[in-house]
DNA sequence: ACCTGAACACCGTTCAAGT
DNA sequence: ACCTGAACACCGTTCAAGT
């Protein structure tokens, strides 16, 4: 069912943690679906009513189950969007680490070009999500995932530098950090502030070729 | 009789600057004192305890006044958490714009570093308060507020880059955006995320020569 | 095993009453 | 003019009682 041992693993970092570790598991047919409808109903609220509106009555009302039948499966709310910004997250990574392995080999300029494509096709295509993300993840302590999440990144963005067909003197940690960090924040702070649309256009644009020149610069 | 639901109504949907501008002007010297007294202890409550735990009970508590005191002059928490933010865009804009008139004319690589060091100064320079920034800024919708300030930075960059010495085909309102976006976004996804320390030296280190690159590939 | 919802503690906000 | 704090509505969370 949905809810796998990553999340186990996740939580033995921090102290706090296993706190929210999903209360139990489901053992009959008739719990899987409320877990199902509880996640379901948490992205609707996100969306229709936003971060702001969602409380934990809101979301077991739209799910059709009791507060309590809730807190049978999640300890508390921010286990609850932890759960969802983690399924979010997975989707992110595996877009991208597919990116990866398909640029294995590839010229510098290729590869500045073709991550940038991966990351704006995968923030693009749900802008909406991507933003309420962002709400969540800060107002509860959620650095740890993104971080997680971000270092996975991180890490195949090196072996993929490490495999350009054209490297010389490149130093593939940090230039990987530099290149995860320009990406992933530029289109961050855009997607936050007004006009994001038309903006988001002229960075989809642009930043291919400062990926580029950066790559080629440090090689 | 009171009608708390609309309230919380108007202060979910877009905030309109009415509502958040401070209830009134001080008139008389106690009053100012009062002002400063919950905006320090806001800041303090914010750093000792972090976003998650700051309530307008504790803010008062800390400032020494009451909690009907404090909603004298601000008529929610988000105009509180609002007019805390706005004094820090302002101090970081200010900065930005001070490096801006002095890199005036200057050709682009200079202009580049410049730029990049004013940026990680300022942010570098109390980091702690630029993590609880970014989280109020999410947690309550301040997107106008940071929106604001990043224009006013960027105007300033397209200015800045308009003057360069050896400015050619550049087209400075884009590639002030995407300037803006790269510095701003690297360095705050950084900050979020884990061993920020370190991560933060590297990029440091590498986005002089990213900008630098980028403007003369553009140019 | 799974579900329910009244009950509790706490938070944002108000307002009649004070100085 | 400025301040106070009990009171109210609402939210996250629990637990005794049901099926």
């Amino acid at each position: 069912m949905k809810h796998p041992s990553v999340l186990v693993f996740a939580f033995m970092t921090r102290p706090t943690a296993a706190l929210l570790k999903p209360r139990k598991a489901p053992r009959q047919a008739r719990s899987a679906v409320t877990i199902d409808a509880i996640q379901i109903a948490t992205i609707q609220v996100l969306l229709t009513d936003g971060a702001g509106r969602l409380t934990t009555t809101r979301v077991a009302e739209r799910a059709g189950v009791s507060i309590g039948t809730m807190y049978q499966y999640y300890p508390n709310k921010e286990a609850l969007l932890f759960a969802v910004v983690e399924r979010q997250l997975d989707r992110i990574t595996t877009v991208m680490l597919t990116a990866a392995r398909d640029l294995h080999g590839q010229d510098l300029a290729t590869i500045a070009r073709g991550l940038t494509a991966a990351w704006f096709n995968v923030k693009g295509e749900d802008a909406v999500t991507s933003r309420a993300m962002y709400a969540i993840a800060a107002e509860f302590d959620l650095a740890d995932l993104m971080s997680r999440s971000m270092e996975q990144g991180m890490h195949a963005i090196g072996e993929l530098l490490r495999s350009a067909s054209d490297r010389r003197s490149l130093d593939p940690t940090s230039t990987a950090l530099v290149l995860t960090a320009m990406l992933s924040g530029s289109v961050r702070v855009v997607m936050e502030i007004e006009r994001a649309e038309e903006k988001l256009a002229c960075l989809r644009r642009e930043l291919p070729l400062a990926c580029q020149a950066y790559l080629v610069a440090v090689n």
